[in-house]
DNA sequence: TTGATATAGTTAGGTTCCCTAACTAATTAT
DNA sequence: ATAATTAGTTAGGGAACCTAACTATATCAA
């Protein structure tokens, strides 16, 4: 098989992935809300608190997590508080009108993802996440070393 | 199953999709191209030749192509010329050192995305090229309706 | 206990990739 | 012939990231 061929395994793979990539399945505007900043509050929801966890689980760069979390207070969607324990950490909290919105972004997007999951069924969806995970570790260990 | 548990599967694939995006299959730099750039060459080397292809290929718009093209030009690794039977189009060649650089990148990555492939398997690596595909399909007829 | 090192977070500035709006030039349809 | 469409371009901007350099606090080690 010759690999420029647009029919070899590779080239379905890379081709594949890069459409995958375009693929705006988090897209849906919930009011004011970026993208990376519904990822935030759903990891705030959740109870990550702090910038660096928020860092972990997104796995970006605590600038990234400053700056969403800077925007996400002017809009009055979280409060930081100083830590008692550990004076260099704050605890980001969810405000009311914070919470109203994650839930409403979750429930947007929950939506979608069960629309996809109904259109694949139980099993390819199983198998989709395992995938996935599998091409993230393959990765991230490819990149530690 | 409570929706906004980690375990959920709505939360997994979320989270699976959201990883996935940050792989950086592709972030391997090649000289001086940035990787929109080696994905515009690997479209040329394959004989899409005008921009309205390239776009239609890559799923992006005409200027960012555009633009792309004008800093492969500047590196000389492509050649603008009109068509002679539509002067509203034009032909895009690479030029040697082009075809050089593009044959480079091409290793690298089809090197990489063999380890992939050799890590998941034959099996599941069609599969994921499938499930890629499928949900791609999905979010494309959601989006054009 | 104090001085070095590590950790949490921030600010500033920059890169990449992509977009829309507005445009030119050429072609096709009425 | 003129209107509409198509191919491509330029200009400007936004989203999501990053690194470098910084402050402030905490911990470790001599």
């Amino acid at each position: 098989m010759d690999l420029w061929s647009e029919d070899s395994r590779e080239q379905r793979l890379i081709h594949a992935f890069s459409q995958f990539k375009k693929v705006d399945w988090n897209k849906h505007t919930v009011g004011d809300l970026k993208p990376s900043e519904v990822q935030v509050l759903f990891c705030i929801k959740k109870g990550y608190e702090t910038v660096s966890e928020v860092r972990d689980i997104l796995r970006v760069t605590s600038p990234t997590v400053t700056q969403i979390i800077n925007r996400l207070e002017e809009k009055g969607y979280v409060e930081r508080t100083v830590n008692k324990e550990d004076r260099r950490s704050s605890q980001v909290k969810l405000t009311d009108q914070g919470i109203a919105v994650t839930v409403k972004a979750f429930n947007m997007y929950v939506t979608s993802i069960n629309g996809l999951i109904d259109y694949l069924g139980e099993e390819e969806s199983e198998q989709l996440i395992g995938l996935l995970d599998k091409v993230f570790v393959y990765y991230k260990d490819l990149n530690s070393r």
